[in-house]
DNA sequence: GAGTGGTCTAGACCACACT
DNA sequence: GTGTGGTCTAGACCACTCA
C-alpha cells in the first residue's frame, strides 16, 4: 500500500536548506497539519527513494530528523510510524494529603485510581547505602552515614512509567516495616508516622533531561523522550527532613499539578 | 593534536552489539567517568576511523547517539566537543510572593537577581486574540471571545531561557498598563491587582517534551535539550481566573522547586 | 518470500574555522 | 591551506515482520 499522498512539493536541489532537511519538513507537516495521523505509518524508504530520487542514506536521514524530534517511532521489519502519545496523568498538589493515607493509600495508588488505570509496582529492593551528597545534603545526614534505600519502579496498565528511590535515616526505618518489600497500608509515609514523625510538607525539586541509556531501558523508553527528575523531601513537624524520594519518571505520562500562595 | 588516550578498548566485530554502539559506548564512558571533561573536544571523524579502522559513516553514527543522547555538540569546522551545561536557576515557590511585586519586581527579575545573573527581556509584543481552548479553558471565557495576549523571551546573561505569553481577559486589561509593552513597575500581576482583582493563588500545570523547531531556534537549543512547559493560572479572591500564563523554558537552565502540604 | 528498517563500506564534494 | 564536520551517492548484507 502506498501512502505518497501526504507528498505534495517536490525538492528543491538548489535550495540552502539540505534535501534531507527538505523531505523531513514535508513528513514532519503532513504530521503537524494531521494529515498523517498518531500510529499511522510513513511511507516506506523505498517509496522516498523513489519518490523524490535520491539515495537511501537521504531518506533515512530524514526519518532520522523526526526520530530525534519524537515524532516518529521505527519498528524493525515492519516500518516508521507516527509516534502514539499515551495518555497524560495529571500529578495534583494534594496526592500526598492524609486523607490518602488514611484511606490505606499509598500515592501512586491513589493517583492511579483516579483515572481508572490498572496500576502496579515490581522490582521493589531494600537496602542499606550511602547515599550521594545530593540525597544526604537534603537529609541532613553525615557524608559517611549510611541510610535505608527503598527502589521499586511503577507501571501503568502494564506500561513502565516511573523509577522512585526513597532515602529514610536508619533511626527511623530500622525494626519497622519499611524495611520490608511491603510496608502495609498507607505506604512508607503511614509507617514514618507511626514512628512519631507527623508529616508536615514536602518539597518537590523538578528538572528534566533527557534519559540515561539504563533509564530508557528501564522505562521503555523511545528516542525523543524526555524525563522528568523530582527529588521529593519530605519534613516532619519540627522541620527535620524524614524521608527523600529520588524519581525519574517518563516524561510525556505525567502533567504535574502545583498550587502557589499569592501572599 | 591527537586525542586518543581516552579510547582504552578495541571493537569486537563478532559481538552482537552494533560497531558504532560500540564506539558510541567507549566515547560515552569517557565522558561519564571524566576523562572527557566539559567543553573538551572529542577525537576527529578522521582520528576514530584511523583508530577503529572503520568507514566514516560508523563513527557518525556514533557521534550522532552522542549528540541525541545530549552528551555532545558538533562545531561545523571545529569538531564535537562535550557538552556545557549552563548554571541551574531554581525557581522557588514563592516566587510569585506579593512582597516582590511591593519591591517594584516583577518575577523574572527578582529571581535572577537572586543568583547574580544578568536579566533582559525582548520580543515583547502585545495584542488581542482567540486563544486556544487550552487557554480559554483555564480563563474560562467562552471559545469566541478575544483575550489580550502578551508575548515575551526572557535572557539571562545574554542567552534566551524562556519564552512566555500571558492571557488576560479584555475587560481586566483594556485601558490599563497591560496593553503597553511596558507595563510598570511590579509586572502585570501588580496592574491586575490595581484593577481591583487581589490574588490569592496560581496553579502551575508542569509538562516536558523536546522542542518545536520553533522554540528550538528561540531559544537556541542543542538537540537533546527538553523543554518545561508550564502553564500558570492566577486566581483572584472571588476564584477566578485573571491570568493564564503559557511558557517554554529551557529544560537545562532551570529546576522548578514546589511545596506541598502534608494534611 | 517479499517488504521493511538496521548496519556498514568507500567514495565524493561542500561549508566552516583557524592560522 | 589544512582540518574539521555536513551532505550525498550507490552500493552490500543483515535482521525482523508478516503473509
Amino acid at each position: 500500500m502506498l501512502n505518497e499522498g501526504i507528498l505534495v512539493n517536490q525538492i528543491d536541489p538548489t535550495s540552502d536548506r539540505a534535501v534531507f532537511r527538505q523531505i523531513a519538513d514535508q513528513l514532519r507537516q503532513a504530521i503537524e497539519s494531521g494529515r498523517l495521523r498518531e500510529g499511522e505509518k510513513l511511507p516506506s524508504e523505498a517509496e522516498l527513494i523513489e519518490h523524490y530520487s535520491v539515495a537511501r542514506m537521504t531518506v533515512r536521514q530524514a526519518i532520522q530528523e523526526l526520530r530525534n524530534e519524537g515524532l516518529a517511532v521505527a519498528e524493525h521489519g515492519r516500518g516508521v510510524f507516527v509516534r502514539r502519545r499515551p495518555p497524560v496523568k495529571r500529578l495534583a498538589s494534594d496526592r500526598f494529603a492524609r486523607r490518602h493515607r488514611k484511606d490505606g493509600k499509598a500515592a501512586f495508588l491513589a493517583e492511579s485510581e483516579a483515572v481508572g488505570a490498572r496500576s502496579e509496582v515490581d522490582m521493589i529492593s531494600v537496602s542499606e547505602v550511602r547515599p550521594s551528597k545530593e540525597i544526604s545534603d537534603r537529609l541532613g545526614t553525615g557524608s559517611d552515614q549510611t541510610v535505608v534505600s527503598r527502589s521499586r519502579r511503577y507501571l501503568r496498565d502494564g506500561h513502565p512509567v516511573e523509577l522512585a528511590t526513597s532515602y529514610i535515616p536508619v533511626d527511623i526505618a530500622r525494626g519497622t516495616k519499611i524495611m520490608e518489600p511491603n510496608p502495609g497500608p498507607g505506604g512508607i509515609y503511614a509507617r514514618i508516622e507511626d514512628q512519631g514523625h507527623t508529616l508536615e510538607r514536602f518539597v518537590e525539586d523538578v528538572s528534566t533531561r533527557l534519559p540515561t541509556r539504563e533509564e530508557a531501558k528501564l522505562l521503555n523508553l523511545t528516542s525523543g523522550t524526555p524525563v522528568f527528575r523530582l527529588i521529593r523531601t519530605a519534613y516532619d513537624l519540627q522541620g527535620a527532613a524524614v524521608e527523600v524520594c529520588d524519581t525519574i519518571m517518563s516524561g510525556d505520562a505525567f502533567l504535574l499539578s502545583y498550587e502557589l500562595p499569592a501572599h
